[in-house]
RNA sequence: GCUCCCAUCGUCUAGCGGUCUAGGACGCGGCCCUCUCAAGGCUGAAACACCGGUUCGAGUCCGGUUGGGAGCGCCA
């Protein structure tokens, strides 16, 4: 099956005529260089001192039109300090040079044949860059996590959190762990806990090893707490809620940055008050800044003195999220944290960590939420949150995940992507930057597609798991089996959701004559009742199947002058009380004769 | 208020300084097919937020403006 989704996806796309252009090329084309060096690099564009450029560039110099400030320099590359994302633009032109920041996604040097320096294209600047990539050792298989609080269902943003991270480690054959983060005991219930597994086992998405549970782990927290402590790296804190609600509230009236002013940071422990409740603050950097090399959003730069010493242990002795996360994800030999962008402030502070600790350091990725339709932030009021409810709207779990995949993710004009081929695809610098909105349009017509692909009794079971859940519950009897299984070719091809099609099939699952609905009663007007009438006549000894009785319905209607549509109609609505059905012959040769004539007499004035 | 992030058709996106009269998908309109509804085929309308800068050349690089989002807890 896996082969025949492969194939799918590939359709017919159409070509552009300009795809062919590449043709043009393709004498000079050095298939060992890189994609940004080899591109577009005609002879022409070697100039009389054998350097790479532009034909259009040539062109103008030949022209004299621009001089040679503007020429490529392919050699001596300037002594640009690069950072390990980012770099600096050197130019030809010295007003020229820039510091790049973002440009994590621009990296593409791992296909250059020069190395970690890559050559802007067409250009007579430079470009020096180093990807993250490039810090991870080459034996070091990457290990992803999902770690969710359990405080709720699985949410849908969580649910695309939870497919990258699977993604890349099964793209990169890492690991994906999962680790329940269960610190905040008020509000994390084992209810959620079993939605969040649930979710997770729906979506086709399994983890390696066993779960992690983060409170378990309190110990080992504090035992990290207490290292940091005796380093001097962190510090007891005795200020009172009272006390830092007051300084906030003062910090807001002033128009001040709200965070804590670092009142016992550098106090002397003898002046602590005898026996008082204290927490543990990390005794962070003040000066200087803390950059995030982050895969998705490029260096993202805090600076240090607007981050305050967090709280590492709450003064009941439990470990804060901040600790936790970083002794876990330490434990556990995360390398990479792909998370949504709500954590984006929260990396640097628990980089601040990490470095502190002299761990190494996680690469991260931030990438941004799901909005709802309208751009607000997905809430409630926009229905369908949890994955759960997903589910029980009728989609596919592989609809699921080619939809989320795909809401911030891309592949070239690719949009039916198959798991298998996702694994062998995803990779994080495709991931984009800017928030995405939910469009069950789109999720309908993926949807369609899947059900589609899926095969016939499968389907029919996810039918009778929906018609067992609904209130009374119904089940799918022998004969509606085999009657959903012989018109299901038909019917999937008519619905967008499994809720659809299990309403389309409802036709099946009774006996006897149907109850015409509104429209249907429309159609069965005395004129098509009689029709109706003088058609069965002409249906005795026909072989019941779909052919036949089709071409009895055309002889009929040939005969009577009328056009076909006048007589399957009435046939329709009689058969199946409704207006639209699959074709209608066919339907009657899956009723089969006896069923189908006691449907249709009921009906015959 | 402070910090951080983002910005291409209605929506998801392609785009890696010249091949952009900006491509695809969903949705929407028209036509074809047709027993209904779909599916399918053809086809149409539809976007680079704004202003500066760099450059021979900017959707693409830089800065600003505007607009959206996130975070500022002894929550996670």
């Amino acid at each position: 099956m896996a082969e025949d989704r492969r194939r799918d996806h590939v359709g017919p796309q159409p070509r552009r005529p300009k795809a062919e252009d590449e043709s043009r090329n393709q004498g000079e084309r050095n298939p060992g260089a890189s994609r940004l060096c080899d591109r577009r690099q005609p002879a022409e564009s070697h100039g009389e001192d054998g350097r790479h450029r532009h034909p259009a560039q040539a062109r103008l110099e030949r022209q004299g039109k621009i001089g040679p400030r503007s020429r490529c320099q392919r050699d001596g590359y300037p002594q640009a300090g690069a950072g390990p994302l980012g770099g600096r633009v050197i130019a030809n032109n010295p007003r020229q040079d820039q510091d790049f920041r973002h440009s994590a996604r621009r990296c593409r040097y791992k296909t250059c044949a020069a190395g970690p320096l890559a050559r802007v294209p067409n250009c007579h600047s430079l470009r020096i860059h180093l990807s993250p990539v490039a810090i991870m050792t080459d034996n070091q298989k990457p290990v992803l996590r999902f770690a969710p609080s359990p405080t709720g269902m699985l949410h849908i943003g969580g649910a695309r959190t939870a497919l990258f991270n699977w993604l890349y480690a099964r793209h990169t054959g890492g690991k994906f762990v999962l680790r329940i983060e269960d610190t905040d005991r008020e509000r994390s219930t084992p209810q959620a806990v079993a939605a969040i597994i649930e979710g997770l086992e729906w979506l086709g998405l399994d983890w390696d090893g066993e779960i992690t549970y983060q409170f378990s782990r309190a110990a080992r927290h504090r035992e990290i707490a207490e290292k940091l402590l005796a380093e001097g790296n962190a510090y007891r804190c005795y200020a009172t809620q009272e006390e830092l609600t007051a300084m906030r509230e003062a910090q807001r009236a002033a128009g001040k940055p709200i965070r804590y002013d670092g009142r016992w940071r550098d106090r002397d422990p003898s002046e602590a008050p005898a026996g008082a409740p204290f927490v543990i603050r990390l005794k962070a950097p003040q000066g200087g800044e803390t950059i995030i090399h982050d895969i998705v959003q490029g260096d993202v730069r805090f600076a240090n003195e607007q981050l305050d010493d967090m709280i590492l242990l709450r003064s009941d002795g439990t470990p804060t999220y901040m600790l936790a996360v970083v002794v876990d994800d330490y434990d556990m030999g995360v390398t990479h944290i792909i998370r949504g962008d709500d954590h984006l402030n929260n990396a640097a502070r628990q980089m601040q960590l990490i470095r502190a600790l002299g761990w190494p350091e996680v690469t991260y990725g931030h990438v941004p939420l799901i909005h709802g339709p309208d751009g607000a932030k997905l809430s409630k009021r926009h229905g369908a949150q949890a994955v759960g409810e997903y589910r029980d709207m009728g989609y596919l779990p592989e609809t699921m995940r080619n939809y989320l995949l795909r809401l911030g993710w891309s592949h070239g004009n690719d949009e039916i992507i198959p798991t298998p081929q996702a694994i062998e695809w995803f990779n994080l610098e495709s991931i984009g930057k800017s928030p995405a909105r939910l469009d069950f349009k789109k999720l309908d017509n993926l949807n369609a597609h899947y059900i589609r692909e899926t095969d016939d009794g499968a389907l029919a079971d996810e039918i009778a798991h929906l018609l067992g859940r609904k209130d009374p519950p119904q089940t799918l009897s022998a004969i509606g089996r085999e009657r959903l299984i012989k018109a299901m070719p038909a019917l999937k091809e008519r619905a967008k959701t499994l809720v659809e099609l299990a309403a389309s099939a409802e036709f099946l699952f009774t006996d006897g004559a149907r109850e015409p609905d509104a429209a249907a009663a429309k159609i069965l007007s005395d004129d098509a009742r009689r029709t109706l009438g003088e058609f069965l006549g002409t249906l005795e000894g026909t072989d019941w199947t779909g052919h036949a009785l089709e071409e009895k319905a055309r002889a009929f209607a040939e005969a009577k002058s009328l056009k076909l549509g006048q007589v399957a109609q009435p046939v329709r609505a009689a058969l199946t009380g409704k207006t639209t059905s699959p074709p209608i012959f066919a339907m009657l040769e899956v009723l089969g004769r006896e069923e189908s004539l006691k449907r249709l007499t009921a009906h015959v004035l």
